[in-house]
DNA sequence: ACTTGGCACTCGTGGGCAGGGAGTGCCAGA
DNA sequence: TCTGGCACTCCCTGCCCACGAGTGCCAAGT
């Protein structure tokens, strides 16, 4: 009974004080829900918050703002997610749709996600090692030099070029390729260790050092090579709120933000499929601490998820924008690369 | 006599404004430098100096503080260009040296830029249609697919898948292989279309559509194709300053930075070799009149540049030392892609 | 013709103080 | 368990004042 008003008032706190910017005090709130108590029964419940550490005080005379805690539980138990309108559905789609390339895609995605949001958007490169193989091709440059250029279902191209030690003639080139490609064709990247191992033994003894070096090329820099490719939109959004969004300075954020490394890390802790979301001191990282970070991995439907992307803001957050916004581009992505496989 | 000790004068209030970032007194003035003359003088050459438009007093009795004008004039005949130091010498060749690949290069060059000159860093990839081809490679994906790789002398690679009308048999590859290269290897990309004009003519009548298609998609997604790829780093350092660096807010500077058009454009002003400052109000664009920029073209020695590099900063910069490390650090990334062609 | 010291003036800054207002905590009563 | 009342805290604003930094100007000196 008090309980689910408590939880009435910790959602309306939140609301509240994500669409003003100002701490939220008893008679204010009254009069923007219809709580059907008086001021005064809200103070009770609202000192009640406090004692729980679900919200704070700036000041003592101030308003109350909700803490991470108080994010926190709306977000698991109070908020349900805000579906995206459909003018907002159309423009995705229209945006998303005229994209040619993987490039072109991640680049679209990841500023129609900070539009939507108004907040920083972070998208992933298709991960290597998540991606399958969709062809591999050998180009001899030279006698002594091959490119390696690998194709992967999430429509991403890498290439290497390396230095033989000693001459490849063009059919035995042919022959290589043939084999890669029979064994790690369809299969993940990540299997590509297994799948190659015995390689250099299955072919003539005078190619195998060329064997083994192009075989290292291609698992050094393809497989175990962390890929952290990302790219970053809508940094100026930082710059909109109040010195109440990020006491200090936005730079903290800035300086984690550039790290992608830390960004990466952040995005692991997404799980695949389902929104994740990560509240203030939450995050891994000292600068994130004034930070929210809403993320999700995407790919084809179902299946394990090529990479992750999300937003990163204030813990003053439209939460449910902000899930709804994220799912619905994931999704969208995901559908666009699986279909333009 | 008087005009170069007021000259004298408008180089120590910049380079006083730049270090303490605090309006300058004629008081403060004296005491820095060795002037030879009494505040009372100093004030009557500051007087004339603001009613020619080199500096200005935030307010009535502040110090002054350098207009656009007074840098400019600083920039043109005040400042000699501050060297690196050596270890700072020896820390750019040990980090760039490292390098391997060209995302590396660029990658650590911007990077390595942010942090020498503690601002936002910008780096453009070397611009295909200035360098030259290197190689050219048709590679069958399928009978009636074929990826396009264009390898350039400033180590930039670029593919693209294209859609064949009919079918195209492997000799017949080889030979427009053979053809394109013999053509274009070697030469600026810029002349591609002009080299490649005649090639359909030139192949057997019913190859022609084949042959149209690829040269179609090489021209146009290679050569027409605007290619905007540029990097940055060191954002975080444009939160470093004070309220009074960026009147108003950083936000549209960022704005402004995440637009890589405009800084393209930007670029696009800088001569080929030398570097070229452009203070505040002298930025096209708007968000910009807050902010300096420093940039030069890279690429090997003597040649026609690449692309471009640089930095942006507030108005109150250290012109000398950005200069010095803007020149130092282009030099030094044109040498090590001319080294690894 | 320049330079200099002196002096009055402007104006931003910071401290102190009072008043108003928002918001709270608590208590007694329904 | 809810409600109204009341005292309390503390921010914010405006105001005044003194202080200090810095200037502009002038008259005198070199």
């Amino acid at each position: 009974m008090i309980e689910d008003r408590k939880l009435e008032v910790l959602r309306a706190i939140v609301e509240d004080y994500v669409s003003t910017n100002e701490p939220v005090g008893s008679k204010a709130l009254v009069e923007r829900h219809r709580l059907g108590v008086s001021p005064a029964t809200i103070r009770n419940d609202m000192a009640a918050l406090e004692d729980e550490g679900y919200i704070t005080q700036p000041h003592t005379s101030a308003g109350r703002v909700p803490t991470d805690k108080g994010y926190r539980l709306f977000v698991d138990k109070l908020s349900t997610v805000k579906p995206l309108s459909a003018p907002e559905r159309r423009a995705i789609e229209g945006f998303l749709g005229g994209a040619v390339g993987l490039d072109d895609v991640v680049n679209r995605t990841v500023r129609l996600l900070a539009q939507l949001t108004r907040q920083v958007a972070v998208v992933q490169y298709p991960s290597l090692s998540r991606s399958a193989v969709r062809h591999l091709e050998l180009v001899g440059l030279s006698d002594t030099r091959v490119m390696v250029v690998l194709i992967t279902d999430s429509g991403r191209v890498e290439q290497r070029i390396v230095e033989l030690p000693g001459v490849l003639r063009e059919d035995d080139l042919s022959d290589l390729r043939t084999r890669f490609n029979a064994r790690i064709s369809g299969h993940l990247l990540s299997e590509a260790p297994t799948l190659l191992a015995d390689l250099p033994e299955a072919v003539a003894p005078d190619e195998r050092a060329n064997v083994t070096a192009v075989l290292a090329t291609v698992l050094e820099t393809l497989v175990e090579h962390v890929d952290e490719r990302v790219v970053m939109a809508g940094t100026a959004n930082l710059a909109r709120g109040t010195a109440l969004d990020f006491p200090g300075s936005i730079r903290p954020v800035l300086e984690a933000l550039e790290e992608h490394v830390v960004l990466l890390r952040l995005f692991g802790e997404a799980g695949d499929q389902d929104v994740h979301v990560s509240i203030g001191g939450e995050n891994p990282h000292e600068g994130l601490h004034t930070a929210s970070v809403v993320s999700t991995g995407y790919g084809a439907e179902g299946l394990t998820s090529y990479a992750s992307l999300g937003i990163v803001g204030p813990t003053r957050m439209d939460y449910p924008g902000a899930i709804g916004a994220v799912r619905a581009v994931a999704r969208y992505v995901g559908h666009i690369l699986a279909e333009s496989s």
